[in-house]
DNA sequence: ACCGACTGCGCACGATCATGCACGATTTAC
DNA sequence: GTAAATCGTGCATGATCGTGCGCAGTCGGT
């Protein structure tokens, strides 16, 4: 069984019981208790649960994910757990608006230091908890609607390792799209912060092709999407030298 | 049954009923009488309850105790309440990093619409929950300690009606003081945004000086406190044109 | 194909924690 | 005032935890 496949099953009979007991996980699982031991460390750093002699019970901020009815939040949580992998410690990682790129967040718990830079008021938030980092933000106007802000004269002195950001369409011909123009012209000037470009997209919006162009898709170097991509687009993608990482 | 699991069943029973018996607790959960007054012992010092002989009841604490933690909270409510009503509707307000100015966020929302600018991370985000008003953040570094950050060629084309931050001391020779040098400097140039120069202090802090001047005293237009303020630094103020709002 | 770096996992050991029992001190009830 | 209930605490014991070490599988580069 995979570590990963077996994080899920923890999580869920988290979820499903209230609290789970590293013995009883350990059978159940077959697998050693330091193992399960070792997976509840890494669930609680990134706050999925909360550890307790002998096992574990739901966190406090777990009881408010349950209200949050994303039914893709799984999803998410998958993609963005994929792209933190894909982020080197010590590094310098731009980090877009968005819900996916969100959910990155508390995947970084586990390095030892990072110097995260965003526009996104709801990442920032999210990463000042973290207080191991150093976080810069973006100054500007918060759109009302997607939570962020650009200063495009902010941007000029500032450079990235990496930059991470999400789009809503993405096909060989029109290149990265987004729906919204404004998130268009602010990502378009975001990837100029790196050369290495990473994009998160939900695996349906794969082909599908958004009201704006931002790039075109030669430019993007990483895209992360789920397993559940069809086939056709991603063929298309890696000739153009785009690397697919599916999750 | 995990620790955890037990002490939650106790505090549900317990705000289910009001009270709860040692000996009751012990028989139904299974464990020894001793094992519970552990946790109780545990419980009581997390808040959760008051122990008596016998068992456990309510802390008087518990009501108040979904609001905060923090005993100077009302303190902090009554001054940003009144630094609120300060505020012209449809006008351009600044507000500093702080617990005081913090505070004063949740009393914004009956306004019909302002133009929020603050360079606190935790002040941006409770503010872009209103969704009626304008909201600009000043980029920058974000500073570990106040959250805040600040860079200073962002604020030169930034103005505003009025200006809100707070200080750890003001008297009449020293002028306006914190304790924290960054904060001063980063305060210093804040006043610069505007002629309207309103500070938010708390009581205990009037006469008192803090390690860094900021500015003159005769700088603050207008200073907030509590009605606990002592009245000899308060005449001196007075005097140097400051005008002193008790609340 | 080979090989070094990396990762996941199990085992072992000393440290820590949770719990029950015992016994003297304290409180409560009548 | 006295007896019973309850409490605090030291101690023993078993369960659990943290961590260093070694082994096996994986992956990218030569």
């Amino acid at each position: 069984m995979l570590k990963s496949e077996r994080q899920i099953q923890i999580v869920q009979q988290l979820k499903a019981n209230g609290s789970v007991r590293v013995t009883e996980l350990a059978r159940a699982l077959n697998v050693d208790p330091v193992t399960i031991r070792r997976d509840l460390v890494w669930l609680e750093k990134a706050g999925h649960l909360h550890r307790v002699h002998g096992g574990a019970i739901l966190s406090s901020k777990q009881a408010i994910d349950k209200q949050t009815t994303d039914p893709n939040l799984v999803l998410k949580r998958r993609i963005a757990e994929a792209a933190a992998r894909f982020i080197a410690d010590r590094s310098v990682v731009f980090l877009g608006p968005g819900t996916l790129t969100q959910e990155i967040v508390p995947f970084l718990s586990n390095y030892t230091h990072l110097t995260i830079i965003t526009n996104a008021l709801a990442i920032a938030w999210s990463a000042a908890q973290q207080r191991q980092h150093t976080l810069h933000i973006i100054g500007g106007q918060v759109a009302a609607d997607f939570g962020a802000y650009g200063d495009n004269e902010a941007l000029r002195r500032l450079g990235a390792d990496m930059v991470i950001l999400e789009a809503d369409g993405l096909d060989a011909e029109r290149g990265l799209t987004h729906d919204h123009r404004d998130y268009a012209n602010m990502a378009r000037a975001l990837f100029s912060l790196s050369s290495q470009k990473t994009v998160l997209i939900a695996p349906d919006r794969l082909g599908r092709t958004g009201a704006i162009s931002i790039v075109p898709a030669s430019e993007v170097d990483a895209l992360i999407t789920g397993r559940e991509a069809p086939t056709p687009p991603l063929w298309d993608l890696s000739e153009l030298g785009v690397r697919v990482i599916l999750t």
